[in-house]
DNA sequence: TTGCTTATGCGACACATGTTGACTAATCGA
DNA sequence: TCGATTAGTCAACATGTGTCGCATAAGCAA
């Protein structure tokens, strides 16, 4: 990630190691009590070859959970946007459901002592998906006067910001009705403006 | 803050002097690389003194932005709803002015070498702020069937999106249009549902 | 003023961090 | 298969971190 060749089979087996590594330590510990050298011992790894590939806990923590944002723009994305106001479309559904799954991870990325990085990447994917697919002349009518970009940062700041408030709390079960709130608030300003 | 009699002038005057050098640091670097040594010189406080009153940098930045926050969170509760939608409501115009005019600093602090606990404080205030609103059956209506709470949730993230987005962009200018866009958006979803 | 309380300064400690240079060994190209 | 490349290990260093005990002096109550 730093100065390694990626394509080296032993970077690779390296790198495997190291998100792993810090996967389980997120699941059992606080953010920012993950030290890089116990992020080290864990992967069996030497500390000073965790420098050659993440310059900080952060950015292998957010590397680590690139799969999740990815789902979570993929979610935004697939959402039928004409799907009736009484049921959540299902990648939204299922959405809510992954991250009832693994709430403990995602109230700790996204709560105070979480990582801004990851908030920050997650907020931009989204916000970059939803600019794609407003660009495409795909616009919901009344919103012309938005400019596009607004329009998606703030979608994708509410998502985050019901996904973190959720987590943060019980939160845990009944992710059927936290994905039917959130979909009729987000439906509400992916359609004709008032 | 920790272990020291607040009331105590000789603390006042460390807290101030540290609250002051943190944004001072803040404005000249990255948060990421302001150290504890570093604070201490600044204020030209002792370093051990520094642990007496904020256990991190975190606790520090979020405390000496605590004004910042309760800007932000005043501007949600006094925002008129019923302002008609073609111009922003004079308390959201100013707090875009407001980061407008520190940018550079909200941009550090909401961006992804930021601080999660500061951005997390923001929505957790902004959130009370609005639920505090939509309790008193002040709601608007049509959103019956969401909670109160993830409905505010919703739209503190969404704040908190669209002033992280605009202020990472070139975003000093331009407040006038932001806050505009933004009022847009809020104000469809603190009206009659659809 | 006098005496008590306590915030601060100071030096020291064990530990974590980020970096460096030399050595080892896995990988790849010819 | 052999040689060149390079990821990894290891030891060491300067610096930052949190914490401690003790001394000093600022603040407060009498």
């Amino acid at each position: 990630m730093i100065g390694v060749n990626s394509d080296d089979p032993r970077a690779q087996r390296t790198r495997a190691r190291l998100k792993a590594a810090v996967l389980e330590l997120a699941a059992e510990q606080e953010l920012a009590t993950i030290t890089m050298s116990a992020l080290a011992r864990r992967a069996e790894v030497n500390r000073a070859t965790v420098y050659l590939h993440y310059p900080d806990v952060d950015s292998l923590v957010t590397d680590a959970m690139e799969d999740a944002v990815a789902a979570v723009a993929r979610a935004a994305a697939l959402c039928p946007l004409d799907a009736p106001r009484d049921r959540a479309p299902d990648p939204l559904a299922e959405l809510f459901e992954h991250v009832s799954a693994n709430a403990t991870v995602y109230a700790r990325m996204l709560g105070p002592h979480g990582s801004a990085r990851f908030a920050a990447r997650m907020r931009e994917r989204l916000t970059a998906e939803l600019t794609g697919r407003f660009a495409g002349g795909r616009r919901p009518p009344g919103w012309e006067d938005v400019p596009v970009d607004v329009h998606a940062a703030y979608l994708a700041g509410a998502l985050v910001g019901v996904l973190a408030h959720w987590a943060a709390g019980e939160g845990g079960d009944r992710a059927e009705e936290a994905a039917l709130a959130f979909w009729r608030l987000f439906r509400a300003a992916c359609r004709s403006a008032p």
